[in-house]
DNA sequence: TCATAACAGTTGTTATAATAACTAATTTAC
DNA sequence: GTAAATTAGTTATTATAACAACTGTTATGA
């Protein structure tokens, strides 16, 4: 039997095929709709409270908070997304008037990326709603549950590497 | 203590940030990561077997397959898209001839989908290429292990109906 | 029955994802 | 020391995600 990605899970749970080899399971499917809730309820929460940031507006803001001045390959590296995204979604966090880009002085085909005064009250706004989200999802389940949920997680993204 | 959703988690391992409610996880952040890969070795997999499909067209397509003759909203809730997406994907769908777009005869308002004969070869071809993945994703990973991950993930989902 | 609400789908807009192709700066190798 | 390769970032293109606004169809209710 399998379970398939792309369909009908009926109520969460998977839908039974076929005898078949049990190690395949829709794990993208699985995970994509749980991923897809969690952005979703962010972007509205963030709207809610009247924060003009998308979600990945936010995980890049969040990223040169943590990391103080990266570049911005730095920040596509950390944030598993590409060049030419981390641009412009700069480009967008620029246009808010919440980072600076520098050239580097050293090295004068990097950027290094910061927060400016905006982007600091900004991120400290933001974080309160993020942290409520991430407490929120994580009812109902305890810490062991969590380390078995991440082992498993990474262990998924180790074996497509 | 507490791990984020936006921030590097170098090498897989959560970044203790300071003391603080131990339930606030940065699952966003790791489900996210992983659904990525996922999503982009089943677009490269694709690409290598010279099938032209995106994912989210095979999602869509993997769909009509089940369902057989479902309407435009009935993949929309089965895939967690919204109307106008699934609008648009069936738009390419029909533009690759993989489907059949038909008015429904007792409620006009509907549009009955449905593979054609090229759509159920394109099918045939692609689903080994998911299998395969499946199983490559899964490795290394229990039947008990599939099912706690399953419960967690769906229990995440739950928290934020 | 006729106005109104609800429903199914489409179109327009902005943002993100991935790739390719490009400029400019720096390193490397001969 | 200079040509070639590498690196950092940008721009262009196509597809998807989410939302708003729209057309056309069916159901509801006074």
């Amino acid at each position: 039997m399998y379970y398939y990605w792309g369909g009908n899970l009926d109520d969460c749970y998977p839908i039974l095929m076929e005898p078949m080899d049990q190690n395949a399971k829709a794990i993208g499917y699985l995970i994509d709709r749980t991923q897809k809730r969690l952005k979703l309820s962010l972007t509205h929460r963030l709207q809610a409270a009247n924060i003009d940031l998308t979600v990945e507006q936010w995980v890049v803001l969040d990223c040169i908070h943590s990391q103080g001045k990266p570049t911005q390959n730095q920040i596509a590296d950390l944030t598993f997304k590409d060049a030419p995204n981390i641009s412009r979604i700069l480009g967008h966090l620029v246009a808010k008037k919440l980072i600076v880009r520098e050239t580097d002085e050293k090295d004068r085909r990097r950027t290094n990326i910061s927060l400016n005064e905006k982007g600091v009250a900004l991120f400290a706004q933001a974080f309160p709603v993020v942290q409520a989200l991430r407490e929120e999802s994580w009812q109902h389940l305890n810490q062991k549950e969590y380390q078995t949920f991440v082992r498993i997680l990474n262990q998924v993204f180790e074996n497509l590497s």
